[in-house]
DNA sequence: CAAACAGTTGAACAACCGTTCAACCGAAGG
DNA sequence: CCTTCGGTTGAACGGTTGTTCAACTGTTTG
């Protein structure tokens, strides 16, 4: 994706019938820092590890040792991608004792992974 | 993730206090291959190109050619990116002359995208 | 204080992914 | 038929990403 002015837009031979055509659709487009945003967004939840750690946390709050017996990973990798989870406000973390409990941040994280679910049987 | 049979899970030194806690993590995690497609499902949408082609498609029907240029991108950059979007059934195409035509599959897509851009803005 | 446990971090490696490039196919038009 | 234009494809490349490993921090316990 390079970001580009709209302003000359150059098409197919045949400027008149798709004129109209590319101008609707041109101004229904976001601009790209939003389409970035957004894929960076549908990214994060493009990784089965990171899916089955906020499934896993959708039961119940759970420390790193706890999320990874459950995933059958080593603490490391869960680590690195609750870092990830973390740095995007996905997941609340707290330490109690030697554990660091994690928990999903909001409903807001529940909503999305529901709303896959449904999609996903069309 | 590795699969594993959930039959005898090990974890933190303490098991009286997070054995439920586990337990009813476990009992809402899909299995394996329910992870596997909703991240598959959730990677398509992880790429701003894929994402510019959809908002394109959201606003009028357009050949390769068309959304190349709205994009600022080369027709096989954006052919390579229409195949995956293909082969997910997310978009439709039929030839016409010698363009060929790309319009959403459904409204499915629509929903998604709109769901997404909403979420953003939280 | 030393040992043990829970968790984090950074470097390294392999696998994956998106763009580019060049070659190719298919339809239209001279 | 040959050329041109629109589009597809496969190989190659460069960048990204996820896991592993080892070293490290922090907390509890003996």
């Amino acid at each position: 994706m390079k970001d580009i002015s709209c302003a000359e837009i150059p098409s197919c031979s045949d400027h008149e019938i798709h004129y109209t055509a590319i101008k609707r659709a041109g101004e229904r487009m976001p601009i790209p820092e939003v389409l970035y945003d957004l894929s960076d967004f549908f990214k994060i939840f493009g990784d089965s590890t990171r899916l089955g750690i906020l499934f896993a946390l959708d039961g119940a709050e759970l420390c790193v040792c706890d999320i990874a017996s459950l995933l059958g990973m080593t603490k490391s990798a869960v680590s690195h991608q609750l870092k990830i989870l973390r740095q995007n406000d996905l997941v609340r973390y707290r330490r109690e004792g030697k554990n660091v409990i994690y928990s999903l941040a909001d409903d807001h994280v529940r909503t999305i992974i529901e709303f896959a679910l449904d999609h996903i049987n069309e």
